[in-house]
DNA sequence: CGATTTGTGTGTATACATTTG
DNA sequence: TCAAATGTATACACACAAATC
């Protein structure tokens, strides 16, 4: 992170006194607003104290407060108590990661696809379904949550993760991110704090920003969060939530160990958090890691979200998630699915239904993972030291050392015909002390081409 | 609207001053809260004035300020400058609006679902759509926003309404009310406020009660909201955005005439508005009311997002909305796609890709607009007083008088036999001076069983 | 129509918490 | 370990705006 060197020196900041009109405190935010998005000002900046600035301009520094809160309302400042008011690094842009525009002549090992060769299996299930009598059913505004028989179906599906629960509990909504966007909205309030781990999902904490939520980092360790980190920062403020992938982190890949998913539960409890639990990954760890032995949902059920989509394990087309969660939160979060979704596509629900039944899923799900198995392998080829992470990953998350431009590395390997995402697209606060590439496995087209960007991979960084 | 009759007497509440701890404001509104959430304090009771409040608890006013403020936040007070400060009339319940949970007994006139009888067209161009050779490139990651000739499709359907627009500038999403949950996201701010018409569609009042952005309700007459009011308001207090469903209001079925639309364009533009335009029924309209030109879009393009849903033209199933843009919201509305979405089903997408290349949609069309004729028409044996209004509309708004309560009539009109709304769950600011109620005319299954309902209905009124 | 009531917006004073050195 | 630097939280004073009578 970029220190200003004029520390004790001359303001890194001076808004011209005669622009300043009244109300001050408005005037002052859109003076720096302007100065950051036209880049006069640089990520990293360190911007004048709120006493230093309100003497320079002649006025109350709680003023000054008021004007940075805008800012940091809008991602553009952030502050730490004793050190400062700084720009933020993604002031001006964004993280969020999507498929899009993706140059072809890239080989994508950033945007982390599903594996997409097991298709064709979805394609034939796809004719079964609209070949069934009711297929008009799955054509009205009825059922918003999913059909009855298509919600037994999911908690089927969950229940070899270690989900109990019954149709009540739980909803179907379109995807992941769309059970992540409800839950927010449903239950939590702008300026909330959730924490989450250092480095996350990147697409959370862009979701989190635009609904003004604020994401508080924990350190972790190889086992996943610590509980004693949780413990100081939710007794230091107040904490409403907490995110985590406990299957297999995003980016990190780190599953939380049983004993870490006892100790963290515990302090979750405590100060009654609600968990949001994304086990997207769920059908990579349970019953195959031999520590595994059950979602945090289980530990937490009153208190907890439990996400479980289907895009990364069956068909990331079909926008279908499961949602489960506590019958305290059962009313605010159907609320908000009516309000964001009004209901999600029956057809979709279906088919993802028909594959669960027909025991389709499970052959897709082996496929993937074989899949899964023969990247990383290749992987391991390129880059063996890295040992530690879950080992039938989608993606895998790798130290680099000695480069200290993100931006450049990035840019560097996009010349070179490669994508991949830097950790500080990752970062949930804003201290960033080592750096990691996360290089997607799932999303070339073959081996071959994994390998072969891989390869340029390994050239640019030795 | 309940006064409080002890005006200047005791005050209506009157917190224990020995329940006040510090910080006090967050003390006051929570125990404000529970008073409220629990009953004691019913909705429409005039609150203490602040002044008044602060005297007693010897405590400075614009503390009380503040604990309001919170409470107001949660929606369950709301402040009318120079009258005082209530119990909002909705403090405990919502009013959204989903087909989830009608009894069964019922005849459903209050959801408004879009004549179901013509989804066996649907279900056989479904049958088409999967025997397509490109079925797999449907069932990945890509083209969030839609493929090149989905997108093209729906530009093509929504020309026939008078938008001209092209890809960069639209993007298919998972129905209307999650185009709007998109737009409100990626547009405005906690805080900000959007005029509505004083009756508007109520899972919006819900959308933006849940994202804390407030609406401000402007008076209108037949022809749809007032310029002139709305230029007063504007200039009043700072307004961010606008509401508008000129082809056919919900719930008024009012139609905004061209001339109004020109006068409003012209507030709109002079204070730089949002203009969200859900343009839901623009099939019932455009190229069939004699005095319609256009969409308001063509005349704000930079300053409008248009909304265009498929679930009441084509098939309520299956999620797909087009919503297109000024060139200026791209980026955010982009943005807050990936981050509520990922993507929309393209499936879904698809097949109402093939139901208008088809000219299947068409014939939908057609025969819905039959069907809603003739709900019409028998709605006019029952009521035909009420000629003011949209002909094809797919319910309709029935003035009420001499019955006070709200909750009591439709109580009882659920007893004999029939689910309706009320105009208060409309309501998007607190003025009731008139009452209507709505009546959906496209959720039966038999034109008998709409009659079967009128027929209850016209017996309670008499 | 002007005084009064009542809520809102803006700037300030003060106590406090956290980080740094 | 403590003092200085620095941001945060809370309460207050005052000018203003809108509605009411």
């Amino acid at each position: 992170m970029p220190v200003n060197s004029f520390d004790n020196f001359p303001m890194s900041w001076k808004p011209d006194k005669k622009e300043l009109k009244r109300p001050f405190y408005l005037s002052i935010a859109s003076l720096l607003e302007q100065e950051i998005m036209s880049g006069l000002l640089a990520p990293g900046t360190k911007l004048p104290p709120q006493r230093e600035l309100a003497d320079f301009l002649d006025i109350n520094f709680t003023t000054i407060t008021r004007a940075y809160r805008l800012c940091m309302a809008k991602g553009l400042i952030y502050a730490v108590t004793g050190s400062g008011t700084f720009v933020s690094p993604n002031a001006a842009r964004s993280v969020t990661i999507s498929a899009d525009k993706i140059s072809s002549e890239c080989i994508d090992l950033g945007f982390v696809a599903s594996f997409e060769q097991s298709n064709d299996i979805v394609a034939e299930t796809v004719k079964k379904v609209i070949d069934k009598s009711y297929l008009e059913m799955l054509l009205n505004y009825n059922d918003p949550t999913g059909l009855p028989h298509q919600k037994k179906a999911g908690l089927n599906w969950m229940e070899s993760f270690g989900i109990r629960s019954d149709s009540e509990c739980m909803a179907i909504v379109s995807g992941s991110q769309n059970a992540l966007a409800i839950a927010l909205v449903a239950l939590f309030e702008p300026g909330n704090r959730i924490a989450t781990d250092t480095y996350t999902y990147a697409n959370f904490i862009e979701l989190a920003k635009m609904l003004h939520i604020k994401l508080v980092p924990i350190p972790g360790d190889q086992f996943g969060m610590l509980p004693g980190e949780l413990e100081n920062q939710c007794c230091q403020t107040d904490i409403h939530g907490i995110f985590l992938m406990p299957s297999c982190g995003n980016p990190t890949t780190i599953m939380i160990s049983d004993s870490r998913k006892q100790e963290l539960a515990t302090v979750i409890r405590k100060h009654r958090l609600i968990l949001l639990e994304d086990d997207i990954h769920a059908f990579l760890t349970a019953g195959i890691e031999p520590d595994y032995k059950q979602p945090m949902f289980e530990l937490l059920p009153e208190q907890t979200v439990y996400i479980c989509g289907t895009s990364k394990s069956i068909c990331s087309g079909l926008r279908v998630a499961y949602m489960v969660f506590g019958e305290a939160l059962r009313k605010k979060i159907l609320q908000a699915i009516f309000n964001i979704n009004v209901k999600t596509s029956s057809l979709d629900a279906e088919i993802i239904t028909e594959l669960i039944l027909s025991g389709k899923a499970f052959e897709i799900v082996s496929r993937k993972k074989q899949l899964a198995q023969s990247a990383n392998s290749v992987y391991e080829e390129f880059f063996p030291q890295n040992s530690s992470g879950h080992r039938l990953s989608f993606y895998r998350w790798l130290p680099i050392q000695g480069h200290c431009n993100a931006e450049k590395i990035v840019a560097d390997l996009e010349q070179a015909g490669i994508r991949v995402f830097h950790s500080n697209r990752f970062l949930s606060g804003h201290t960033a002390s080592d750096q990691y590439l996360r290089i997607a496995l799932s999303s070339t087209n073959s081996l071959k081409e994994l390998r072969g960007g891989l390869e340029i991979l390994k050239q640019y960084l030795s």
